[in-house]
Parts: C-alpha cells; structure tokens; sequence
DNA sequence: AGATACTGCATACATCGTTCGCAGAACAGG
DNA sequence: CCTGTTCTGCGAACGATGTATGCAGTATCT
C-alpha cells in the first residue's frame, strides 16, 4: 500500500526524522514566497525566485512540497495565521462574524496576492480550520442546521473576498493608474452611451465620489445585510420573499407575489 | 499618441479591413477554445492547442488576440451569451434577479471552467454588460443608490458562483473519485476528532445525506435570503452596527436575530 | 500600378514547473 | 565504531508554455 493519502501536504509529516537535518522548514520557506507576492505579486512567486530568496538551489524546494500549488498553500496557511481571536465571544453571533469578517479583510489588505490565490482553491490548512472553528463557534447558539451554518460561512467568505477586492482595485486606481483601467473605464462609458445600455448609462453617471461611508461602514453594513439575510431560522425564507413580510403560517406556496401594489 | 487604448480587445476593431481576408474569426477561434475547455478543462487551452484545433499554426492566433488572457475573455463572452433573458420583466425585481441568477447558474454547470476563469478577473464583454444592464434594469424600482444596486450584483453574482462551485465539486464527488478529495476528508475528520475542533467535528458528523432539498430550491432559498438582506432601503442596516463599539455580553439581542414585527 | 497594411506561419527564445541522479550527512542497529 | 539505510541539497536537464520576430504573400486604397 501506497502511503495513506499523501496527496495533501497537510497529511504528510514536516520531517521524517531520518536523514540530515533540513536547512529550512515550511515556514520559513512560506515566509519567503510571502515575501516575494507582498513585493511583486503571485506571479513573482516562482520556484527559482522563492530558492534563491532562501538561498538554495533551484530545486531544493521540492524537498519540502511536492509542487508549486502546494507552496501557495503554504502561504496562505501562514497568513491566515495573523487572523486574531480576540474581539470574539461577544455573545452575539452577527457580532463574532463581524469581527472574523474585518479580520479576513485585514489579511486580504495586507497581502492582495491572496484574493487570487484563493479565489480557484479553498483554503483547507489548519489555520483555515481554525478559522473555520471559531465561524461554527459563533453560530452554536443560532438555531439553524449545521449544512445552514456552513453554507453561511462559505458566502460570507466569498462576499468578503468580493468587496476586499473592490477595495483593493479602487485603492489601486488612486495611486497608480493602471492603464487597463483606463481603458476599461473609457470602454464602459462608450458602451453605456451607445443607448443601448440605459440603465447602465445612468448607474455610471451617478454620483461617483459622493460623501460615501468609510470603506469600513460599507464592509460592515453589507455584511450585516447579508448575514441577517442568510441565517433567519430555516422555514423562514422559502416561502416569504419578502425578508420583512410577516410569513402566513400554512402558507407555503412559493409564490413571490408578497406586498406588491398590483 | 498610441492608439487610444487597444489594452482592452473590446476596444479594438475585429478587422481593419486593409490586408487578407482573414481565415478565421474571434468567435470561432473562442468556440474552439471552448470546446477544449468543455473536454479538459483550462489548462487544456493553450495556445498551441486552439491553434492545432482551427488546423492553424502555432502562432497565428497572436493575430487575432494579443495574448492568451484575451483569449479567455473571449471564451468567458461567448458562453455569456447563451444566457437568455427571456424569463425577465415579471415586475418583481426578485423573480427577475433569480431568473438571472439561474441562467448564471446553467452557464456555469455547462461550462465548469467558467468558474475558474472568472475567478479572478470580472468579466466586462459585450455580453456581461448586457447581462449587468438587465440586472439593472430589473432594480430600477427599487429604492436604493445604483451604488448599492451595483454592489449588490457583485455579491449576487459571488454567491451564485460560491454555490455553484460547491455545486459541481459535489457532481464530481458522485461519479469519479478524485483522491485530492478523499485525502481532504480523511485530513478534515481526522482534524476535527483531535479535540481541537469541537464545533467543527458536530458540524462534520451532522446528517450528510438527509432528506435534502433539490439543488434548484436550495440555490434560490438561498439568494433569496442573500437579496432580501442586501436590499433593503438604504437608511435601514447602517444605523444598526455603527451604534455599539463596545460589546457586551449578554446585552440586547440584536435586531437582527428577533423578527422585524413592530 | 504602386504603396500600404494586413495575413498566415515557421522558427526561435525565455521562462516556467518538474524530474533525475549523485555526493554526502544524519540516524539505527549491531 | 562501523555499516547500511534513508534522507538532504542541488546541478543539470527535459518538456511545455507564452510570446516575439521576420518573411512571403494578398487584399485594399490612392
């Protein structure tokens, strides 16, 4: 029999205590291509550059991961290492997630190379558990299922991921100006005024630099809409549309047709 | 001064209709590259590849697009247009969200790779500015700033992305075995029964095959719950977390968790 | 007709992820 | 201490990929 699953790093012991002592650890080599994505982004991150950073040879890493994919595993088990718990035990639940929630994007700020690294793969490291942990932690008292609550952490993820990303392309577009940007802006416009997109047209034409909320109100605002949303108690939501609509008990038609003017 | 953006291949004209009549087209040269996707995936689209498909050399679609990312918005384009928006105008901008949403949703059980594709980057064709327009249209009356009508697409179409990628990651648990997998559920059980993870092992050991509800109606309870939370008018949420820096435990419950009847 | 600007394409190059094989270091057992 | 085993670092190489370049030919414009 072949080793039990050795498809995932995380299953694989660090070191097999036979050998030589090895020069460096996951950590350390996690840390280097951390290092290099911070500066010049994922595609910097290459076997070659991460061994030379460490100082070693181009294909010594493979003595510590089986393959690139691996590596960036590596690295964003370590940044989510930086994600506190302190803030938590609020009692409230929406109040927990919240503050998981902020945390998340902290991380997300301070090392935008992970909103790609993760946007194909989902994070599975231990970190990632724990994360996970204190999310499932927070919602022990909400009475919805437990495929519910999963369902919920797994979309608040993905919300927070979205609007940290809108932040960071927006923070981009204040310093540098990427010129795909530009491009993209002007080719918005052009088709919005085309008449064939009127909505669109005016959506683009509103406000733009408004005295808007702080990027931290709108993140917890959305959020909260969003959580509130999700986690009403199971038999609400299916057959109310409507989430302030009282529910008719015994009316289960699906029928969206609830406080509408006809 | 270059020509004014051709960064964008929306930007740029299909044909300058100056030289040779061109053997092909970029809709034919993205269905190629679609149906390589359909069969193996993405990684299968390469550049050589597509081109071995149109029965073209090596480096001749480089005259139709400018580098292999562009190609993938070109294939991310045309399966955008097989969305049809015939089920729209129903009057209730949440019918008309869901029906996007499951046209969306098809796309993307068609087209697996899709989701990966547009992992990372927001697509901005012709047909995902048409599909953004009728979405905008189906909230034009609803009474909040098209900036949060904006926002809440994104997020609509995070969630519909989130879930229908679980969604096909449950398909291919069904039929074929993949090992990265089975070595992800050994590692996460044998995580969550270490003690360590008390929330996390109730939530695994919970009832996995139950009586569920079809994918369809999860997937609409769902983002009606999401739609419903994020829409409402927009002075409503604000208040609600900006008001209390300070938890306390055991304070008052939350508007949120107690029903919205006065 | 000539100039122009495009087309297809063969070739080439740089770079990447990954494999192989070997010399040497640490541990286990006697 | 010695010997065998098992690991380590790593130079070198392989295959594949995205992309640039230059050339011969063709369709359009003046």
């Amino acid at each position: 029999m072949t080793e039990p699953s050795a498809h995932s790093i995380w299953l694989r012991p660090e070191r097999a205590g036979r050998g030589p002592t090895p020069t460096f650890d996951r950590d350390r080599i996690a840390a280097a291509g951390i290092a290099l994505a911070d500066a010049d982004g994922l595609p910097a991150v290459t076997m070659r550059a991460v061994a030379v950073a460490l100082g070693a040879g181009p294909a010594s890493l493979y003595r510590y991961v089986a393959t690139r994919d691996e590596l960036l595993e590596l690295m964003i088990d370590r940044v989510n290492g930086e994600i506190s718990y302190d803030a938590l035990g609020s009692g409230h639940w929406l109040d927990d997630l919240l503050a998981l929630a902020r945390q998340s994007r902290s991380v997300y700020l301070a090392h935008p190379w992970l909103l790609d690294a993760t946007a194909a793969r989902t994070p599975v490291g231990p970190h990632a558990l724990t994360y996970l942990e204190h999310a499932l932690a927070a919602l022990a008292d909400v009475d919805v299922s437990p495929r519910t609550k999963l369902e919920a952490i797994a979309i608040l993820n993905a919300v927070v991921s979205t609007l940290t990303r809108a932040e960071v392309i927006q923070r981009l577009a204040g310093q540098t100006i990427p010129q795909w940007q530009q491009a993209q802006a002007e080719y918005l416009t052009q088709v919005a005024m085309a008449g064939h997109h009127p909505h669109l047209a005016t959506a683009l034409t509103g406000q733009p630099p408004e005295a808007e909320d702080s990027s931290e109100a709108l993140f917890d605002r959305i959020l909260t809409r969003v959580l509130t949303g999700l986690l009403q108690p199971d038999d609400i939501g299916a057959t109310s549309v409507r989430g302030r609509a009282k529910v008719e008990p015994g009316g289960h038609s699906r029928e969206a047709t609830e406080g509408r003017e006809p």
